[in-house]
DNA sequence: TCTTGATCCTGTAGCGACTACAGAAGTTAT
DNA sequence: ATAACTTCTGTAGTCGCTACAGGATCAAGA
């Protein structure tokens, strides 16, 4: 059993970050000492360490949520993960598109901006009341 | 001279943010007229449409408002303008490589991810711990 | 034993950039 | 006169943390 520090350094959860999860119930509530203080076993880091893998690969904590109650019930519904995580992947696909085209608008603002202008042309585009 | 509705009709930007860039001081607080409603020059929308599409261009706020005084001040600063929008584009471009890597991720994660499987090779990968 | 420093606790507020009310007042159209 | 629309102020909620403040507890060294 483990301290939170403990805890958050195995998992690379950040302490604070416990802490809200527990308040928003993404996990259950740890034990605790009789000084009060949480205690975490193997099976409550490992689950920080699944939360901060799904976190990391962009999902939101509501979907994470989800994905983690799917490894704990009996069953593991698959069709409902890979519907969740195709969905996400849509997401990020949309994502990066709408990235690039704001990429190419910035670099066409850009292009005609060279220090020394008497009037910035990115600003004057900026302006222009259409 | 235009009511806020109107205001926010021509420019794109809500009713709601129109009242919060006041709030927080990115427009000046517009005239009122006897009603205590709020009149909106020409200028004015003018000025919203601006931040508008400075927004739309994924410039946080506070960029925004830099450029927005930026065109108002007596010179317009070109160079800081030019840094600005380059810095910008690199911070966009990063988010496009990231979510890239992500999307790379998640589509190894899925790729063994069929309907009808009794364990989860998605679940399993992410809850292996190492 | 005392002290120092690390760690933990609860509770609250801040971030960015809005968005969504509630409840009141004013305006416009029928 | 009534209904429907618009605006007003003020406050709270969104997401996912993150950063305090102010206090308790613990381990190690002098």
């Amino acid at each position: 059993m483990f301290e939170i520090g403990e805890a958050s350094r195995q998992s690379g959860v950040g302490i604070e970050t416990i802490r809200y999860y527990e308040r928003e119930g993404i996990v259950p509530k740890p034990v605790r000492a009789t000084n009060n203080r949480r205690m975490f076993s193997a099976h409550d880091v490992g689950r920080l360490r699944f939360l901060k893998k799904c976190r990391d690969l962009g999902f939101p904590l509501a979907d994470t949520k989800t994905l983690l109650s799917l490894t704990e019930g009996d069953e593991e519904d698959c069709r409902s993960v890979k519907e969740l995580a195709e969905l996400h992947i849509f997401n990020v696909r949309e994502k990066i598109n709408e990235l690039k085209r704001l990429e190419a608008a910035l670099n066409e603002l850009t292009a005609n901006c060279d220090s020394g202008n008497v009037s910035c042309p990115m600003l004057s585009k900026l302006r222009t009341d259409q």
